[in-house]
DNA sequence: TATGAATGAGTATTCATTCAT
DNA sequence: GATGAATGAATACTCATTCAT
């Protein structure tokens, strides 16, 4: 929209983008206001729509940046990680973004079912390319003999909706006594399978 | 609300149930039109709200009587299934439940996420219930050695938000071709695990 | 919209119409207020748009309504006119209903320019319609020979037109005293054109 | 506004007005968009409000310019023009003006109705002034005996306004086929009336 | 002095819920 | 009991005007 942004205005965009992020992570799309996301983002409406085309426009920005973030934070926790911690690690690194960002990854996590029609292929494709980093990590397992031959690109999905759906099943989630009980089922299964 | 309904207005009641879920599960919470779906009910709008408190309560109705009729069905298909089979064939159930009843299927995916705040625990309550069935099976599994001991409560809720969660992942629907290689990913991860 | 109205709802309609002209006509379109309009007609807002569409068929059918009314009076006062008084009494009828209906004339007469584009020929056809009244007056003096035999359709509508512009034309309007003037020459001049 | 201008700020403040007149004949006031007219001028918004009070006043200047360019045309065709002629003459003055600069036109003749109501009596002020020109020459037309005493400034009013108002009804509009037959009407009503 | 980013009052329209018939 | 007309709170978005740079 603009070619070149001052330090302010990107500050100012930054900011309205924070404040509808927590919007729309507590009230979903249809409840927020796009009037009480200028006022908490201590910016007039106006100025709102000079950032965002509309109600839309931002909510999709909204879960684009929460998505690069936590991507790529998840991301770095599983570099230098061995092949037999890798399902634990990446449970683990779920849980504590959500631990940390609670509203940012309930957003990420209901971004599509709230998401208006026409934005839901474009969303999917850069929920791809977020998969990308965690599949070549695997990729590499695979040739170096120590993952099984299986499907990669369907397990990454597995493995990542679990660990996002693990967060939103509120009886299990990481605030709970249970988190070491949930982990440990989690990775053991992954790992080593059901049947005995 | 009544101490006894006639069977008309049993049949009543129903027909705008099914209407309902019709348009929660195609539009969502908060498109959903109570004029028209009192309209394709075939009554008025007051008589709808003779029989529900209000839209929330209409829309709580609608997803358990999808889940009672979902989680009726994928029952039946699991009471005689062997251990060996029984991750493929509670795949199959939901795949084929997807199929055949979509619309329901999805209301009942995403209805935690649009539900209001006051309804979510209560569905919580009713979403164990559910899962109940399943988990007996599984225990029965322990008991003769066949299925590992890991916590099977946990375990349930992972197979059932998977089966879920695939639905609801475009690009592997069982809609797609890859339904059996996804199927086969699914299956064999649970049951030996990911690691040589 | 309706089939059939109730005694009530006719009544009901009116009330609104009537208050939508009198904003149109002392306001205009754009600046007139839905809400204002609602409230002057002692309805709720939901109320006006159960019985027009939108503020642009509130206004088309104001004006509508407008020229029936006036077109019926000023028609009437002409019924019995012999052709040497034609002029003067067409003048006069349409300066007595500006005196007695201020509002409603202006709306007629302002009508078209603040007309949306997309009513504007429906409009046209509705004045055409109205003048016929008037036309056929002058045909049969035509008949008679007592009117000379010029373009009646152009005849009518600068008669209709200067009848109307004179009201606007704030120095000649009916309320000032140069009223006796106005309308001598007015009449002079076209009578003894139009008179063999 | 300002005490002197400067070259560049005489002709920046013509851009302007330029510009308006573009928009306000086209769209009208209402819809006639600030910003617009001051990027179509090449200029910041806050530049027009140094030339222009508001977008009232904007307007008000706007109508002046086309009043003073279209009536010094007008006039200039009446200059020399003997009584016979007259009434045909300022016919086809105000349909040549119309046919090359319609929005400029239509913008003066729709002015008053759209012109907020505090500059309305300037306006009319305004308007008297141009028609004094007209009525210079008919005056003389009655002293030489030529042209009946009729109350002059009414019939200037008269002529003026149908003119006018030809333009603006639109089956006869100048483009029409019809003008021939149209202007032969008005001139012969005028005429033997207006001539002994 | 020129600019255009920021502002927020203002407005048409929708839709859940009520209640008179 | 059944109906659907009436209601008005709620809300996205625009645009004239101001003012910091």
């Amino acid at each position: 929209m603009f070619f070149k942004m001052t330090k302010n205005q990107i500050e100012r965009k930054l900011k309205i983008l924070k404040a509808a992020i927590q919007s729309f992570a507590v009230s979903g799309f249809h409840i927020s206001d796009i009037d009480k996301i200028a006022k908490n983002a201590g910016v007039g409406k106006g100025t709102l729509y000079r950032y965002f085309q509309n109600k839309e426009d931002l909510f999709f920005e909204s879960v684009k940046y929460c998505m690069d973030e936590m991507y790529e934070e998840i991301g770095k926790k599983l570099e230098n990680v061995g092949y037999a911690d890798f399902v634990g690690v990446l449970f683990d690194a779920h849980m504590d973004y959500y631990r940390e960002h609670k509203d940012t990854y309930m957003l990420v996590a209901n971004a599509i079912i709230q998401m208006p029609e026409t934005s839901v292929d474009f969303f999917h494709e850069l929920h791809k390319e977020k998969m990308k980093v965690i599949l070549g990590k695997l990729e590499n397992g695979v040739k170096e003999g120590v993952v099984k031959d299986v499907d990669l690109e369907i397990l990454v999905k597995m493995l990542n909706v679990l660990s996002q759906l693990f967060c939103l099943t509120k009886d299990i989630a990481p605030e709970t006594d249970d988190y070491e009980r949930v982990k440990k089922t989690f990775v053991n299964v992954f790992n080593y399978g059901l049947l005995k």
